[in-house]
DNA sequence: ACCCATGTTCAGCT
DNA sequence: TAGCTGAACATGGG
């Protein structure tokens, strides 16, 4: 789950802050108040007034609110109401305060800052783009799909050193497509809107696209070697 | 049916 | 010590 997605969970949450938890799979969170959610990158943080905990959705967690999967166990489940809202697969960890959240790095953050990023990239001239897009302490939020659909918006080969790299450029398109992202991701078009990602032809030539393990993350990138460029 | 993938942390090694 | 690798976790979709 990137960025985008962890928004996107903070507003449909938004109708139960400030309600009772009333059930929960967890005893301390029974006859607890959700009081309000937020997300930092990949994070989901949800307060409550005995705690706060931040929810990692990692690869394959996701959420349900009022539609429980069968046969599976929740990592947590807060029944709020005569709502049911289950969390699976994650990683919860309790946190004393977020203070050490930075939102200028958030992508999806009103207070994301661009001069700060490009700060950071052209302090990395050597490394290359496919890496830092995925570094959490730049572009928190970006996930491997928002990489490679940013990649081929810039015709860019993951490979790129960001010496090569147009900087202020690079930071202005990932914003703005994470922006997209989530408005796709809310109108269930997400998927369909991919140019690159999990794609067999090129939008562009038609050619084969490429899947190759890139860079020191050794995620997978795919890119189309015709036009996306060193 | 099998394979893969929206991610991170940590042990253990060089 | 820094940096790398593999393992572990866990699950729906193509």
């Amino acid at each position: 789950m990137e960025g985008p997605s962890l928004v996107i969970a903070t507003e449909e949450l938004r109708p139960f802050e400030g309600k009772k938890v009333v059930a929960s799979n967890r005893e301390d969170f029974v006859g607890s108040r959700f009081l309000h959610s937020e997300s930092w990158g990949k994070h989901l943080i949800l307060h409550f007034s005995h705690g706060i905990y931040r929810i990692h959705f990692l690869m394959f967690g996701s959420y349900r609110i009022d539609d429980p999967r069968e046969n599976r166990v929740p990592k947590l489940l807060i029944r709020i109401g005569k709502s049911e809202i289950n969390f699976y697969s994650c990683a919860i960890k309790e946190l004393s305060s977020t203070s050490d959240y930075d939102w200028t790095v958030d992508t999806m953050s009103a207070e994301f800052s661009s001069s700060k990023a490009v700060r950071k990239l052209k302090a990395r001239p050597e490394a290359m783009v496919c890496d830092v897009l995925m570094d959490q302490e730049i572009f928190a939020g970006v996930g491997n799909i928002i990489k490679n659909e940013v990649l081929f918006l810039m015709r860019l080969h993951p490979k790129a050193k960001m010496a090569d790299v147009p900087v202020s450029r690079l930071v202005s398109t990932t914003v703005k497509y994470c922006r997209q992202f989530y408005d796709w991701k809310k109108a269930y078009v997400l998927k369909r809107n991919w140019k690159i990602m999990r794609k067999k032809k090129c939008p562009v030539c038609g050619g084969r696209v490429t899947k190759a393990v890139t860079g020191k993350l050794k995620r997978v990138s795919h890119y189309c070697s015709r036009c996306q460029e060193y």
